[in-house]
Formats: structure tokens, sequence, C-alpha cells
DNA sequence: CACAAACTAAACTGCTTAGTTTAGTTTGTG
DNA sequence: CACAAACTAAACTAAGCAGTTTAGTTTGTG
């Protein structure tokens, strides 16, 4: 339903979705100059207005660009083919927190949950592509290790709702608010508490 | 080690954090100017300017008292006195929940998180003020029910991490973002999930 | 090469903001 | 009531910013 455009202009469009995204994620919404992206985008003022309406349409248009990102991450997204419970959990929780935790992933995070009250809309089409859409494809594979009597567990969505959440700990804030990390929450200790957690509390009884 | 500070000045001081709590929460550190916080205090910009050094000066002082107030909110956090896991874990996750998603608790870690990379020796100190030194205060409590036999488990810091992290899933996240609740997410629900998921695991097996 | 679309640099408008200054007023205290 | 500290309203400086305009340049295409 859109658009052509000439290679050119495509490309132009790149770097500046490119520069406005990492000056966003440095500096915020708000203390970000239109100026700044142009000049780092190699650009000039005037093409981002002839490409965005608005600072606030090219917000939009990022936020946008990364929930296809996600859509095609999740999908690419694969695990082990494995029958032990542990296995699986492990490179599920591994997978997570390396995503939870990288730079891009962490920068977006921030940006929406700072903006959030001002653009509602935006942060919900960011929560349902990214958040929500991983958590559903979760659950196919939650779903997938009860049918093969490898986990024991009633709702399926609570379950791994609670799952995830166990990685968001205080290694991840760490990482959040730029703290320096504490060894005794490791990622790596984070992630075998969370399996463990959950293997005692689902291994089948039968 | 400071200010005897007279009755006058300390009202308006109270009512300039006050002000500019509620504009920063409302509207976020960079979009909230100093005039706003005048009117909205009912105090001149002058004497904004005569009790903090600056725009910066004043976020801090707001963040400091909130970490004042959750040094004393937590000391006044009270539990039954029940030999039941099942109360205790509810009626701390109850309370736990209520404060997440709080107007004022998540309006502040917001604004934390956003602004975090640009003050990180706030974040630094509104962390350990708040979510460390709670996290403390619930391994006393989990230390004090494993020596009463009622939970079974290794690593206190890591099982609390991991349990107060189950409170932050959906729900708290739809919260944050001012998405609509999920009715299957409900606070009650989650906490029921969490609390069912850490009996299950730490049940004693003696 | 001619033409149109897309681009550029730079100046410009109009507005907002942090922070200061001024000149005068209120307020508690002795 | 006299005095000093704290306050006030309002004007002001200096800077930054979103967004527009202008006049001219690059670039792919027929």
């Amino acid at each position: 339903m859109e658009k052509p455009l000439s290679p050119r202009s495509a490309a132009k469009r790149t770097a500046m979705l490119d520069a406005a995204q990492a000056c966003f994620l440095e500096s915020g919404y708000a203390s970000t100059s239109v100026d700044e992206v142009a000049t780092r985008a190699g650009v000039s003022k005037a093409t981002i207005y002839a490409h965005f309406a608005s600072k606030d349409d090219l917000f939009g248009a990022i936020i946008c660009r990364r929930c296809d990102d996600q859509a095609e991450g999740l999908s690419s997204l694969s695990l082990p083919d494995s029958s032990d419970a542990r296995t699986i959990l492990t490179a599920i929780a591994q997978r997570l927190m390396a995503l939870f935790v990288s730079p891009e992933v962490m920068g977006i995070y921030r940006i929406v949950i700072a903006e959030a009250p001002r653009y509602p809309e935006l942060a919900k089409t960011w929560y349902e592509a990214g958040p929500l859409r991983g958590k559903q494809r979760l659950c196919d594979v939650f779903d997938d290790m009860k049918r093969r009597g490898l986990l024991d567990f009633d709702d399926t969505r609570r379950t791994v709702d609670a799952f995830v959440g166990m990685l968001r700990g205080e290694c991840f804030h760490r990482v959040m608010i730029e703290l320096p990390p504490n060894p005794h929450f490791s990622a790596e200790a984070t992630i075998e508490t969370a399996v463990n957690f959950a293997l005692k509390a689902f291994a089948p009884t039968a």
C-alpha cells in the first residue's frame, strides 16, 4: 500500500532513521535537536522535513522500524532440538537475557518508557510487536514442552510471564540504569536461578 | 551537617519540591520548564534559584527526598505474624505490587530510567535507597522463613531477586506504558502465580 | 543535453527556555 | 517600629530549537 521510492531516497531515509535512532537513544527524545540528527545523518535539515512531517513523525518512524526488526528477529530465534528441559530453558533464558541487555533493545526500552505517557499509541505498537509477540512464541515452546512431558504447569501465559519476569532482576536493572555489574547477580547466575526455579516448580510429577 | 532553615523557608522549599516532582512525573525532566514549576508551587522563579543552584540541582533534590521517603516507608512495612508460607508470601507480594504500580513510585521509576544515562550518580543513589534496601529487607524475611522451616532454598539474595522479578511481568509493564489492563494478567493473578511458583519450588522437602 | 526530482547550505521566523537582575514588598524578630 | 532576610512580579539576556524559505546544486533518466 505504499511507496516505490527511488534508491537514492531510500538510502537517505535509512541514514536519517539510523542517525535519529542513535541520537534519541543517546540523549532522549526531548534533548535531541533535529539539527543534530541532520548533521549526524550527513543530510540537510530540509531533507529531513521532506521525508518526515515533524520531529514526532520521525520518532514514530523509528519505533515502527524497530517493530519490524523485532518481528523478523523473533522468527529467526531458533532453539536447540533437545529433550532435556534444562537445556531448552537455559537456551531460552540466554537468548532472552542477551536480547534484554543489548544496547539497542535497552535504549528503545528506556525511551519508550520515558515517552509512553505522551505517545501512548507508539508504546502500544512497540509493546505488541515486541514483548507481546515474543511471549506468544515462548508460549508455543512451553506448550510443546508440556506436550512432550518435559514440564507440567497450568496456565501457559502466566507461567511464561513469571519465567520471563525472573530474568528482569538485579542484573537487568543494573544495566538499565548503568550501574556497574554485581558479580553475585551476573547474567549467568540469574539465568541459572530462574531455570532451577522453573525446573523445581514444573518438573512433571507423573 | 546542615541548615537550621527558617520555618517559612522550609514550607516554600517543600512546595517547590512537591510542584517540581508533580511536573517532572507528568511531563518528564526536559519538557518541564522552571516557570511551570514556579507557578505550580505558587512561588516566584527567583525563589527557586535562591534555593537550588540549577534545574539539575532541583531534580537531584527530588530524587534524594524520595530516597529518604523510601527508606522510611520500608521500615514501616509490616508483615502478618503467620506460620503459613503462602500467607506470608502473598502479603509480601501484595505490598510489593501495590508499591510498584503506585503512580508516585512508577513516575519516579520512569524518570530515573529515562535520565539514568545523563545522571548516573542520581540513579545510583535512588537504586540503593529504594530497590536495593527493599530487597535487603526481603532477604531478612526470607531468611527468617527458612529458619522457621517454612521455605527451603540456597542463595537468599538470588531467590528474592527471582521472586520479586516475577511480579514485574505483563501487569507491571502495562501500567508502566499506560496500556489498558489485561484481565488475564491482573495484579491478583500475577501475585498468585508467583506465590504458587515459589511454594512449589521452595517447599521444604524434609 | 535537457529536464525534473531530490538534494544542499544557510539564513530566517517565531517561540521557548534557563538563568539573572531590578526594584519593591512581606514577614518574623528584637 | 526598625531592620534584615526572604520573598515577589516582571523585565531582561542569551541561547536553543522546530520548522520554513530561498537560491542554487547534484543526480538519474529519456
